[in-house]
RNA sequence: GGUGAGGUGGCUGAGUGGUCGAAAGCAACGCUUUGCUAAAGCGUCGUAGUCCAAAAGGCUACCGAGGGUUCGAAUCCCUCCCUCACCGCCA
């Protein structure tokens, strides 16, 4: 959510940057305004006629304690008391109205984001390994599942429709053992706190981190309770300090945690849908930091090789995009997008998207730090995938494919898995 | 799921219709005293909105949330949420 102030004292330059996105935000920039002119207007007018009817109602309480008629002050707060009750519902409504066009506004992208329109014009940031070459035939993941009965996408289906994965065998082994090591790896070497929240989050979560009110449609909920399934770590353990005000001395906050993540993924059947790459249930390791306004930027440098560091160990081929001002999402002001290299294919797949969402998503939940001087300021938020688990899983398993079918694994999982492949 | 007790400022805790945004204590911060520490004394000490060109200052709202009664609600009534205790059920 962007600042009333900010919109209201620099609209060209909000509009300005909200332009670089490529959306139509200058009408609801305009909108806001107009509504927040109004919503003004009858507050002070509401806070008027308080003031008036506390006073004459201390009035009416002085004469009562004296033996004194009070009839006459008691029906002017009554007439009072009328217009209060217009005027509130006038005010309430404004204010109901402001925020629901906020809610739908997208955050500023940074001022040094690259302009552009479309994902083509992300550019790249860096890269990292080597591409695996292969003497023979390539297989992709699905074929490598199939042989060697890592996961079963069919009987998946009879279980829960298209689009959720049944992992069997070592298949589900690997995918316990990749979480694991990277829990390890970020609690351990990193510096974060685990955390296992619940998956079940209320509307007012999904409303702090952005995920609604915009993106309904993609969120499973629960109707009778007004639950939704997280989408992603991202929501309970940003929201876990929400409505708080935390001592900018014990920033910045590090948080990991796995769980599975739901996405319906309305609008988006028949698009990279192949295989395990894009499900409504998967597994993902997130990062999480809140911070003080002044380090997110450089948080967002230290998370995003955080992520990066789990591919390094993995030996998987990757390279780090910066998302360009028209691809950036809803909430966030800068944002990298790690993607590893799926040898079957021949693409690169995302498996982590680190952003920093400065204030936006704390001014929505509310979420506070005082600084040295005593004074409330709004933290920056961030968060980073460490990794999504199923598209590693995939590059994983084509990367190590060797002639004879079998598939051999980083060092780093022999432990963690109890084997140094998978035949 | 049932019954009972509760939800007041960073914490403890008073306040059952009228200068209560809220006593008191603790914690915190500042100053004074002091050779240092300790102790003592004094002072400051919630959040947000709004008015004003701005500062100073004023005003309003907030005692779990939302409604209601009343001239006036932290205080009375209703609904909901949450916490605690006991009972039931259960992985």
């Amino acid at each position: 959510m962007l600042d009333i102030r900010l919109i209201r004292e620099q609209p060209d330059f909000v509009k300005e940057r909200l332009a670089t996105r490529g959306g139509d935000d200058a009408a609801k920039i305009d909108e806001v305004l107009r509504v927040d002119v109004e919503r003004r207007r009858a507050e002070t007018q509401l806070q008027q006629f308080n003031a008036d009817r506390k006073r004459l109602s201390k009035e009416i309480g002085g004469k009562r304690s004296r033996g004194e008629s009070s009839e006459e002050l008691e029906a002017q707060v009554r007439a009072i008391g009328e217009e209060i009750a217009r005027v509130t519902s006038d005010a309430a409504a404004g204010e109901e109205q402001q925020k629901n066009l906020l809610l739908g506004i997208p955050n500023l992208p940074h001022p040094q984001a690259p302009i552009g329109r479309t994902a083509a014009e992300n550019p790249v940031v860096r890269s990292w390994g080597e591409q695996p070459q292969f003497a023979g035939e390539v297989l992709d993941h699905v074929s490598l599942g199939a042989k060697l009965q890592l996961f079963d996408l069919e009987r998946a289906a009879k279980l829960s429709g298209s689009g959720f994965i049944c992992f069997t065998g070592a298949g589900a082994r690997l995918e316990r053992a990749l979480i694991q090591f990277m829990l390890d790896l970020h609690t351990q070497e990193h510096g974060y706190t685990e955390m296992s929240p619940p998956f079940l989050v209320r509307r007012d979560c999904m409303i702090g981190t952005t995920q609604l009110p915009k993106f309904e449609e993609d969120m499973y909920g629960l109707e009778e309770n007004q639950l939704f399934l997280a989408p992603t770590a991202e929501v309970p353990v940003t929201n876990f300090h929400r409505e708080e005000i935390l001592a900018a001395s014990e920033l910045p906050k590090k948080f990991v945690a796995y769980t599975p993540c739901f996405r319906r993924e309305a609008g988006s059947a028949g698009r990279e849908t192949r295989g395990i790459i894009r499900v409504h249930q998967f597994d993902k390791v997130e990062l999480v930091k809140i911070t003080t306004p002044e380090s997110s930027f450089e948080e967002l440098e230290a998370l995003t090789a955080d992520a990066e560091r789990v591919l390094q160990l993995l030996g998987l081929y990757y390279r780090v995009i910066e998302l360009c001002t028209g691809d950036v999402t809803f909430g966030s002001a800068k944002t990298y997008d790690i993607e590893a290299w799926s040898p079957g294919q021949n693409a690169y797949l995302e498996v982590s998207s680190c952003s920093n969402f400065m204030d936006f998503q704390a001014r929505r939940m509310n979420l506070r730090c005082k600084d040295a001087e005593g004074k409330n300021r709004f933290c920056h938020t961030l968060n980073g995938s460490g990794l999504a688990l199923p598209r590693v899983f995939a590059a994983l398993i084509e990367s190590g494919q060797q002639p004879d079918g079998s598939v051999r694994l980083p060092e780093v999982l022999h432990r963690y898995f109890g084997a140094a492949e998978i035949r």
